[in-house]
DNA sequence: TACGAATGGGGTAATTCGGGGT
DNA sequence: CCTGTCCGAATTACCCCATTCG
């Protein structure tokens, strides 16, 4: 089982997450994502890794894709 | 296929309904729209999301790959 | 070797978070 | 029931420049 990890640059996660890559590389600083430094000091992040934190810690979000959108029931006030 | 989410910030998302971040938080706290958090705790809505909501409560279609739904309109006080 | 683009580090301003109360 | 505002604290965004990457 060779995972395919594929390797991200700080700007593919920060544009993931919409953030600024200052950002990202200050989340790797505080241990919150695993970071694989390149001989220059340079980070490196596994796509496995920011695929999890973007689809969720949770699992059983709320009510699930069922119908998609959100709110999309009859709203009567 | 492109699964292409535009993430939005809660003062895009406020700017966008006229309304306080506040209240857009308070929006996701409910569960009545889908939020991806940051390792940091901020909020990131997803444009899909939201340009369903202004244009109205008409759901269906899981619009763009979010895949995440937030909750189906079925429940209701 | 040289070049363009991105990254890293530090510092400061803006935004967001969370709870409480109108 | 829902929203807008206040407060303190945390996180994020943008400025500079030197170094690294491909």
């Amino acid at each position: 089982m060779d995972s395919e990890d594929r390797l991200l640059t700080p700007g593919e996660v920060a544009a993931l997450f919409r953030v600024d890559p200052k950002t990202v590389t200050r989340w790797a600083a505080a241990g919150r994502i695993s970071s694989i430094r390149t001989p220059g000091g340079h980070r490196r992040f596994r796509e496995s890794e920011v695929k999890k934190l973007l689809l969720g810690e949770l699992g059983g979000g709320a009510g699930g894709g069922g119908g998609g959108g959100a709110g999309a029931g009859s709203d009567h006030h």
